[in-house]
DNA sequence: CATTATAGTTAGCTTTGGCTAACTTGTCAA
DNA sequence: TTGACAAGTTAGCCAAAGCTAACTATAATG
């Protein structure tokens, strides 16, 4: 079945804080995304069961090779997104906030095609 | 409470079915949404609750002056959305197809810059 | 060593919004 | 007038994804 926007947030959370942190715990999470730890805990059962994430040995969420991939695409919508909002005006904050959802719900086409002009037309 | 996804959708389809219609059935909401009778019932039923929609005499589907108001907005980030994507390269159908996403998540803010965008660049 | 705090899990509730099955209602034609 | 079909509604199921309460397990501290 296909990845919704819950889990595709959780996947990005867990890499952006694994970039800071190394050590990304359930309650890290959860504090990030300001879920409970039961949502936490049942929403990375999810990634792990579809392969996606993992536990490492000291206990910490790590991403499986698949799931840092997926992650590093949504992500990359997520930076893409927001910077072409700032530059079409809107402030950093809500650019960063509308990023967050329309990250989950254009396809690739419409996100290259964003993309591209991106490339094109910014700096 | 803020309408959702949903909610949009259907007073969206009322609306566009108005235009070429002027007698909107439940059936015809369903059908050309793809959900069942029951579904519809129940949201049209929502609808009404929140005062955008109301059932005539002759027992057609109609909106209420505030519902129709809702509606147009969102149609209309529906066409501003596909125009843009178009602009960029989509083909019509992914990009009518990810409007009809997206329009429900980005702020006014955003959408107005957007807007704002194409009535500069666009013919 | 025992207590306490922190992290994670389990159980079970809630809402949203699909669905099917089955019932009601209304119209139309034989 | 009756029988059938079309439209709408009601009841109740299911999945997703949040929540709280309560349990477990681990680690740190007095």
């Amino acid at each position: 079945m296909p990845m919704l926007e819950s889990g595709e947030m959780y996947l990005e959370t867990i890499y952006v804080l694994s970039r800071t942190s190394s050590a990304v715990r359930g309650i890290d999470v959860g504090e990030y995304m300001g879920f409970s730890k039961p949502s936490v805990s049942r929403a990375v059962g999810l990634l792990k069961k579809e392969g996606l994430a993992m536990t490492d040995e000291q206990g910490y969420i790590r991403l499986t090779p698949e799931g840092e991939e997926k992650a590093k695409k949504i992500y990359e919508r997520h930076r893409v997104l927001t910077k072409v909002f700032v530059d079409l005006g809107v402030d950093e904050e809500t650019a960063a906030y509308d990023a967050c959802r329309v990250e989950h719900y254009i396809s690739d086409k419409t996100f290259d095609a964003i993309k591209a002009y991106l490339e094109k037309h910014g700096e």
